[in-house]
DNA sequence: TTGAAAGCGCTAACAG
DNA sequence: CTGTTAGCGCTTTCAA
């Protein structure tokens, strides 16, 4: 292997000038084609720890998603992570960065140490968190205040100056709300992801308090908290049709709606002129379904474009913080009518 | 930022024996537990670097996945790429290593330098590639001849003796041929991948071969070929329609039938009474589509750990070669009959 | 069992 | 514009 050490010495020059040189520092161009060539021959490449070690930059990013036990298959299950790492992976290229992967359960007691680490051990020069719940995340107060580089999508729970991305969940529940109101759907039910998770509070609040303003009140029978899976869309249509028959649903995402309505195709109900299916996220899946799904749209891979383009803007210091809302907007598809 | 020359110090030894304490090797207990409470009142957090440097391990992995221009959002618009990673994580934090994940094109120039720096810039400890199309992979030569730790998915092209996993899905088109038979479709259409894709080509030879056994064959019209997306499977199924009426559709992966079951629905036509639809896959979707899909599973999270357990034995020395195939099986849901 | 010291490969300050 | 030199923080021989 190849080091510049051997570079130099077949160029003739020292390491100095031979790092100067490939790095394209101000050098003369001769030395610099020079040692360039020289670098070719030997098949030169450099060692990536030599080059952090020394400048104490790693040139990688992390995407840290927080799970719980309580959630443990919406993360597999789903791929609306898959979208936002494929918008990360993307931006970062751009910037010559790699991207490290994590996924931890929120329940795991290594995580205080884990940030310790992240922190300090150089091996990432900034970090993209999703944490999900409203939980404690007190195990992130290391990382809050250590300056390192950080942008946390959704952070419900911590105050208003830390760096995030937040997604206008309380207006994308609005915004269904709204549709009801105007097709006239007073009978609503809902069906949301874990109780503790931001999206199921954001969207639900959102969802029911807009419908309070027009005095139409989702009875506690008709609502259901799955966990983001088809399989808990279907399992929450099923229990809630078992004693309430909606003419409308609200499932908060996708995946839930999908289940939703192939409960409803199995016992005959009509989508939507018996009742109408409203979903979450405009992923792929939602235009998987019979009848296609009226969803709420953020442009998920552009989510993830954005908190990489926001931490970048962290770690090459053009900012010192990030805040940004992003507001949904409703795709209109045929499981709810146009007008009624 | 205090190093282990600091704890050392602290400690009133030298760092040889910091390090040897911190890392669990043979020093006088006492000592030990020393160096362990200086480290941790220093709040001493090693840095990745000076380790990668000085022992040449990074303790990371990367995952790579080629796609091609042709068939840019296969890996975007599916979840199945994120069931594999969800699984190499897992594997590869019991081991305490970290994941690189990265996409290139297949038609990058860039690609031959890509590998020839992952070699040698000991950024990580080993590759598990999947390749996806049949088409040259020149630039994977010098990684296969380096003795750099790596695992292909689906190498079709490559000669026997490199480290792959392979699924069968020769196998797995022709389970599905089977099952066709057995019914007594006759009219049988088919609905695959992007043409160059190894899915598309070992199942469609699978599939076709096997069917050809009982004299039936899939007419020109009735093939088409998509991009492995919903919307694809949408336009497949419509287009075969225009001029054929099958009994039976195959499409290579649970995506595309959704798309071709919500075509079939648009159009009134009812499912499985009058075409029946096999997917592939066995992903969440499969249920997520009214009727449920049947479908052709080999367990993608497994696959995904399976991958990482692989190179990591090839990592640490456990073994020095990887020859895994993985057998599909058939899933029976209600978008086929079970008898006729 | 421990310490001294060399070295992993690179960058950067400084001097020339 | 270029060379010398001193680290970056860690592991690991080699002696003691």
């Amino acid at each position: 292997m190849a080091t510049l050490k051997d570079v130099a010495k077949l160029a003739g020059v020292s390491t100095a000038t031979a790092s100067l040189s490939l790095n394209g520092k101000s050098v003369n161009e001769a030395t610099r084609s020079k040692v360039i060539s020289c670098a070719k021959e030997l098949n030169y490449v450099p060692i990536k720890s030599g080059r952090t070690l020394s400048t104490g930059r790693s040139n990688i990013v992390q995407l840290l998603i927080i799970n719980s036990v309580k959630c443990a298959d919406c993360v597999k299950e789903t791929s609306y992570y898959n979208h936002i790492i494929q918008g990360i992976v993307k931006v970062m290229q751009k910037y010559d960065y790699g991207l490290h992967f994590d996924v931890q359960m929120w329940e795991s007691s290594a995580l205080p140490e884990y940030f310790k680490h992240k922190i300090k051990d150089k091996s990432t020069d900034g970090i993209i968190i999703i944490p999900q719940f409203r939980y404690n995340y007190g195990f992130l107060d290391s990382l809050l205040q250590s300056g390192f580089p950080y942008v946390i999508l959704n952070p419900c729970v911590f105050d208003e100056n830390i760096n995030n991305i937040t997604l206008d969940h309380n207006r994308g529940g609005a915004l269904v709300a709204e549709l009801f109101i105007q097709l006239q759907y007073k009978k609503v039910a809902l069906i949301g992801g874990p109780v503790e998770h931001f999206d199921t509070i954001e969207r639900g609040r959102g969802f029911v308090s807009k419908l309070a303003e027009e005095s139409i009140f989702v009875p506690e029978q008709a609502r259901y908290y799955g966990d983001f899976t088809v399989k808990s869309g279907f399992k929450g249509m099923e229990k809630i049709l078992y004693t309430y028959r909606p003419e409308a649903v609200f499932c908060f995402n996708d995946y839930m709606a999908a289940g939703a309505i192939r409960c409803l195709h199995e016992r005959g109900i009509r989508i939507p002129d018996e009742i109408a299916v409203v979903g979450y996220d405009n992923i792929e899946i939602a235009t998987a379904v019979y009848p296609e799904l009226t969803s709420i749209d953020y442009n998920i891979e552009k989510l993830g474009k954005q908190l990489a383009e926001s931490l970048w803007k962290l770690i090459s210091n053009e900012e010192s913080q990030v805040h940004i809302v992003i507001r949904p907007r409703l795709v209109m598809r045929s499981s709810c009518k146009t007008e009624r």
